[in-house]
Order: C-alpha cells, then sequence, then structure tokens
DNA sequence: GACACTTTGTGAACATGTGCACGAGACCGG
DNA sequence: CCGGTCTCGTGCACATGTTCACAAAGTGTC
C-alpha cells in the first residue's frame, strides 16, 4: 500500500546526506547495476549502513528485504525529494577570483543549478563577459532575479559587503543563499541559509593537526 | 588557581565554532573594545551566548562574572587552541577553475595557511605559476611535503583523481586533508579529512527550496 | 560595607543523531 | 512447499549537542 506516507519531518542529518546517495546511485547505475543493497550504498557514500536504511526510511518503504534497493527507482525518489526534477537558475553575486571560478565551473549546470545571474559592484567587471554571461552591476539583482525567476543566490563577495548583498537578495524574492564570504549573515525567519568557509574548515584542520603534535611531542 | 585544566576532550561541535569565535573577537579588537560579553559575541558569531560560554569553558574559565571576557585574552587563547601561534604550509592538488582560485585567494596565507607548493598532472600546467608560485608534477608530491614540511593537504582535482591524489599526501606525511572533489576519500585511521562540497550544498538548499514551494502550492 | 546589578560557569532537562540487533518479509534451491 | 539465506525496516539504548535557569562571583555606588 502506498497509503499515506510517513511524518514529513526529515531530520537535517538525513537531508545533508541525500546528496551523498545521490551521487553513489548514480555512479551506480552508470555501472549498469539495477539493484544496490544499505550495505553497499552506505560504503560508497562513506556512512553507515543502518544510517542508510533509517535515512530512506523516512521517504517510505523503497526497499525490497532480501534485494536490496532499486537503482533507477531510488534515484527518482531522491531526485525528487532533492527538487532535482527541474533546474535551478542561481545568481552568483562578486566576481572575484571565487566567484569567476564559480561562474566557470561546470559542475553546477551539470546538476541542474544553472548560472543564471552575474552581477558585481566594481566597474571594472560590470559589462564583462564571465563564462560567455554579462557581468551586470548589483542594483540588477532584483530585476534579474524576478525575470530569470532565480531562486538561489551565491554570495562571493568580500565579508564587508556579503549583509548588504544578502538583504538586495532577499529583498528580491530569493529563499536559498550559499554564503562563502567569511562573516555571518543575518536574514528573516524562513531564509535559507548554507555557508562555506574555508579558512573556518582549515583552522578546523589546523586544531586537530596541532593536538596530534602536541600530543605526540609533550 | 589555573591547577589542572578541565578535561581535553573538546565536543566536535565546538571545535567547529572556534574559528567564528576567533573572527569576531577580531573585529571587535579592531574597535579597541577591550572586553566582550558571551552575548554580544554570541550575537557576532551567530549562536546562543549558553554555547558560548559552555564552549570556552571547556577551555577553562578566562571570563570574568559581571565584566564578561578579555578580548586580547581570550584572542590569544583561542588562537593557540587553534594552533595559529605559527604558520601552516599548504599543497594544493589540481589546478583547474577551483584549484587557481584558491591559490589566488589572498585570506589563506592572511591567516597563517601558506601556500607552499602546487601540483597538476596536465603537462600544460606543470611548469607555468600561479600568484607567482610554479606549478610542479604531481609526482613531487612527496618531495615537496617532506622539504617544505607541508602539513596541510587541499584536494581540487576532478572527483576521479581524488582518491590517487589523497593517497599520495597521506604517504608523503600529510596528516590533515581538506577535499573539495565531489567524491568520498577513503584514507588511514588518525588522517583528518574534512570536505567542502559546492553541489551538495545547493542540493540541501534545493530541498528545502523544494519543500517550501510545494508547501505553498499544495 | 551593604546592596543592586551584571555576567560567568555549569547542572540538568531536552532534542537530535547514531548504531546495534533483531523481527519481518522476500528470494532460492531442492 | 519448506528450510536456508539475504536484506530491509525499526525499536531501543546510547552518544552528542543545545538550551534553560540559576547560584556564584565579580563590579559600582553610596
Amino acid at each position: 500500500m502506498a497509503g499515506t506516507p510517513p511524518p514529513r519531518t526529515i531530520p537535517e542529518a538525513t537531508v545533508a546526506r541525500l546528496p551523498l546517495y545521490l551521487r553513489s546511485l548514480q555512479e551506480t547505475a552508470e555501472d549498469d547495476t539495477s539493484t544496490i543493497s544499505s550495505e553497499r550504498l552506505a560504503e560508497m557514500a562513506g556512512v553507515n549502513a543502518a544510517k542508510v536504511r533509517k535515512d530512506l526510511s523516512y521517504f517510505g518503504s523503497y526497499g525490497t528485504r532480501g534485494v536490496g534497493y532499486d537503482v533507477e527507482y531510488l534515484l527518482f525518489q531522491i531526485r525528487r525529494e532533492l527538487g532535482l526534477t527541474h533546474d535551478w537558475p542561481c545568481v552568483i553575486a562578486g566576481m572575484g577570483n571565487l566567484g569567476q571560478a564559480l561562474a566557470n565551473y561546470g559542475g553546477f549546470s551539470e546538476r541542474g543549478f544553472v548560472i543564471a545571474a552575474l552581477v558585481d559592484t566594481d566597474p571594472a567587471k560590470v559589462g564583462t563577459k564571465v563564462n560567455g554571461i554579462k557581468v551586470a552591476p548589483l542594483d540588477d539583482v532584483e530585476k534579474l532575479v524576478v525575470r530569470r525567476q532565480i531562486t538561489i543566490g551565491i554570495i562571493a563577495t568580500p565579508a564587508a559587503a556579503a549583509q548588504e548583498v544578502a538583504d538586495l537578495m532577499v529583498a528580491s524574492g530569493i529563499h536559498s543563499i550559499l554564503n562563502f564570504a567569511p562573516t555571518v549573515i543575518t536574514v528573516p525567519e524562513g531564509i535559507s541559509v548554507r555557508k562555506v568557509d574555508l579558512a573556518v574548515e582549515l583552522q578546523i584542520l589546523s586544531f586537530y593537526q596541532e593536538r596530534r603534535t602536541v600530543d605526540a611531542t609533550g
């Protein structure tokens, strides 16, 4: 029975793992393997098998006992859950090193995240093209977001500009922001923000490295 | 009493927040503010005040009741904990879009993470300079790591090459790896790996965005 | 020096996340 | 059709992380 699906509150930790499962399943599908066990999938995604089963069970019973999960079906379900059945137009703010690298990175559009607009405040950059896309002035964000139905904003500006850019994006109707600027941005309730901070990651690594060294020496 | 410090097992979640406190404190120090309350620090770092106090308490009692924390002293302590009292030489593997952007990014060396070497397999890239640093062939990793006492490896290669590069790094004596390649890499016990996966972040955002839209429509 | 006020440090309740272990269901071979 | 084997789905115990709430310990004022 398909009946009533299980409670629609998916743990955050589970959501964060879905993309890993997706990637593993895509690789599996390329090998023409039609079913996959939770154990194999766990190994590929670098997690525990029980966790895989529990994660997938939040979306219903997609597996078959004694057999495993149907790769194609599971792929479809996860794609659907992640909203990857359609493209997501994105805008990147900030055409510095990182912004340009992101604009040039093919991996995004490949996965359905289409760079629909680029903006920057620097007049020297406005008007130039990056990866075939014209850089617009920051003030055009609202117009672009509305016209091109952009739903995701990517902030690749210096820290000082990040909050202003975020405010502009939110005012334009964007609900999801990926922030690369090394600063905390505050947004109204209901807006999702994820941050990627390279320096923070390195500092976390250095914490453990330092401990290792000290523990070994002392 | 300085006495015996509290148990030396710092929760991971706490470690991950230290860099945020560090950044907030640095900003505060620039304003010539000499003390800061947990509440203010919490606001700046985007977390809860009780969490700040508990986090800091793992390292001892650095605060003064009724007053707050001494900014400079706390800065010093956090820097020490994070191992930021000295530089960390890094090697970046993979000089594609992202690798080049990372090599050119000033924020690293600014924070003590010095790019000490760049490597790539592409003969067309080997020998060229990025940000004034010569790109070496991948096979030179071990030599470079040893000679320049590199402790952190940054993987910015395509997914297919990531595991091989990681193995090479580990074999060379690197204990900390920051992985930008969209794949899970496996390393021996005792090696720290952190991953930054841009597509995964976007997919997590699209999950919540999709839910919002569906909930609003349906 | 007593009192009002501030802010830390932390015990305890609560929330979230993980992983074992096992019953339930599905396939298979004879 | 029956026992053996496989693998899912999940209850439960445990581990980790968060937040509240309050005593303790400071400062400042008169």
